[in-house]
DNA sequence: ATTGTGTGCGCG
DNA sequence: AAAGCGCGCACACAAT
């Protein structure tokens, strides 16, 4: 981000050629090779280290997990990269341009490793001379692709994306700071006495047993579904499942505890103890994440399940000694693109300020608050019946553009077509599968449940499509003010004061969380103001980037605190 | 014994 | 049992 003019800046592709083995090729404004380096494992964080600090040159990598995790525990940063595994993801196939990207298999992403990876796992295809070449190849191709988008948005997309890879191997490393104790303490407040030996808590024991006894079954096993489901037949409750919001619609002394111990049962297999000796440790919880891993180019994890941690454990995300927490989200930040995208001032003008939802109140589109969030998501979403596809048309009047825009992307998806975001994603081709469907549903004798069918599938796409240009979008713009506030965290200055932990976050602020449109950082407290500048000014350069001059607020839910807790 | 599928629920 | 998008994970149970 914030890149030299292109030409001026040097380019550099570190390629493994074996185990810590690697290749430095240095680029001219043309790309044509102008040196080799071969560099063995004992100088190689060394010279990267000296060439980032003299030059701070783009580095051309196959994928952050291959090469930086690797420099990052021998304490090397890198400023800026080109990631080919994420941006052939984005250009292959691409609808954005004229002639995109060949796909190829050797640059898909490589499922994320679970365990160490041997000798054959990482250097299979390719070694030597061979490996260096591929890749060059490869960055050319993708640079071809890019210098004849003549927006610069794939360009854009491309090194806000690579950033994300970095950043994302950073936050694995530096990991979000978490107490232990507060977080067994909430456990034991909610779920009661952890049990010594196997067994549950001593809390889901007690309402285990009330809800064993008003079933009359002193037997239940409540975890399983069929079961469950048919001793709520035998005492008169008839629900269809034993999803929580069914249940709450009957009326019987049992549900009341079956929903207590529900709620329990989740948060002690999805984040009980043993979660948190399984993930947490030195007081970090460090969690995989994967860029660009979904479809939308949301980022998506693996383990630990990083992206759903209950909102009622936030208390144990805990600052260091001497440090504290800079939490930072956007409220509603996929209405306020569409209102951009769709340059659509009338909406633009009810998200002025920090709450968009009154302003669709004071626009007179609806009523309450609640219907206007009700109107909204369904309107991002595609919804068409209940009480949110009731408001929907009202705000087709007042909001026109936005929802002409939304309504066009279902449209291409309903007909096969590709919808692409802001910055220029493509969605992905529905599958052969799809198209068979709807091909023959068009047939002059095609069977009505047929025909029926493949509506209902067309639809299903087109509110696939719909959503996507809009949370894609939401995407790029978090991306990027990702990338611009671990820009300005680098130019604060490290600290000298004794730290908790160890590493190359040591001693400087850093990212430390990122989910979807919120972000977290662990700062030193003699920084925390310059921290929240930087996500700040970083939130506003976003929204610049994207829409240039277009009035749109981005606002932001900002504070500085030992704990995360709300 | 492992692998796949359905259910339910946490997050945005 | 969601209506209305995108995910990951645990568990039970069926299939292999």
């Amino acid at each position: 981000m914030t890149a030299p003019a292109p030409g001026s800046e040097r380019r550099i592709a570190l390629i493994a050629v074996g185990p810590r083995e690697y290749t430095a090729v240095e680029l001219d404004g043309e790309d044509r090779e102008v040196e080799r380096t071969p560099l063995a494992a004992e100088q190689f964080a060394g010279w990267v280290s000296s060439v980032e600090a003299a030059d701070g040159p783009r580095w051309i990598i196959r994928s952050a997990g291959e090469v930086y995790a690797t420099l990052l525990r021998d304490g090397v940063r890198l400023g800026r990269s080109h990631d080919l595994v994420l941006c052939h993801a984005i250009l292959r196939d691409t609808a954005s341009v004229a002639s995109p990207l060949a796909p190829s298999a050797a640059w898909e992403r490589r499922e994320p490793m679970t365990a160490a990876p041997s000798l054959f796992d990482v250097f299979d295809d390719d070694s030597g001379d061979d490996a260096v070449d591929g890749a060059l190849e490869q960055y050319r191709a993708q640079r071809r692709v890019l210098s004849a988008s003549a927006d610069g948005r794939l360009t854009l997309l491309c090194a806000a994306e690579s950033a994300g890879g970095l950043i994302a191997e950073e936050m694995r490393i530096a990991g979000l700071p978490w107490d232990e104790g507060v977080h067994d303490a909430i456990l034991t407040a909610t779920l009661g006495t952890r049990p010594v030996a196997g067994g549950l808590p001593s809390h889901m024991v007690e309402l285990g047993d009330r809800v064993r006894a008003l079933l009359d079954d002193q037997t239940l096993h409540l975890d399983s579904q069929p079961k469950l489901l048919r001793a709520l037949h035998r005492v008169g409750v008839n629900a269809e499942s034993t999803s929580r919001w069914e249940l709450s619609e009957h009326d019987h002394p049992v549900i009341e505890p079956l929903l207590a111990y529900k709620k329990l049962s989740r948060l002690l297999s999805a984040n009980g103890w043993t979660w948190l000796s399984e993930w947490v440790r030195d007081g970090r919880f460090r969690p995989v994440y994967i860029p660009g891993g979904v479809v939308t180019g949301r980022w998506a994890s693996a383990g630990g399940g990083a992206l759903q941690l209950p909102r009622s454990l936030r208390p144990a995300v805990r600052a260091d000694p001497g440090w504290t927490l800079v939490v930072a989200d956007v409220a509603q930040l996929e209405p306020r693109m569409l209102a951009a995208m769709s340059s659509d001032e009338a909406m633009a003008r009810a998200a002025r300020g920090s709450d968009l939802y009154a302003g669709v109140v004071d626009s007179g589109a609806v009523a309450t608050r609640e219907e206007a969030k009700y109107a909204v998501l369904g309107a991002m979403y595609g919804a068409t019946t209940g009480d949110s596809g009731r408001l929907v048309p009202r705000l087709r009047q007042v909001y026109p553009r936005a929802m002409a825009l939304v309504d066009a992307a279902a449209r291409t998806g309903e007909d096969g077509g590709i919808v692409s975001t802001w910055l220029g994603r493509s969605s992905p081709r529905p599958s052969a599968e799809w198209m068979r469907l709807q091909s023959e549903a068009t047939d002059a004798d095609a069977d009505p449940a047929v025909v029926a069918l493949a509506r209902r599938r067309a639809r299903d796409w087109g509110r696939f499509t719909r959503n996507f240009v809009v949370q894609g979008t939401a995407a790029e713009w978090s991306l990027i003010w990702l990338a611009e506030i671990r820009h300005r965290l680098q130019q604060i200055p490290e600290v000298f004061t004794v730290a908790e932990a160890s590493g190359p976050f040591a001693r400087v602020p850093h990212l430390a969380f990122f989910l979807h449109d919120e972000v977290i950082l662990h700062v030193p407290q003699e920084h925390a103001e310059a921290a929240a500048a930087a996500v700040r000014d970083a939130a506003a350069v976003a929204t610049t980037r994207l829409f240039g001059s277009f009035p749109i607020d981005v606002p932001l839910d900002l504070r500085i605190a030992e704990s995360a807790a709300k």
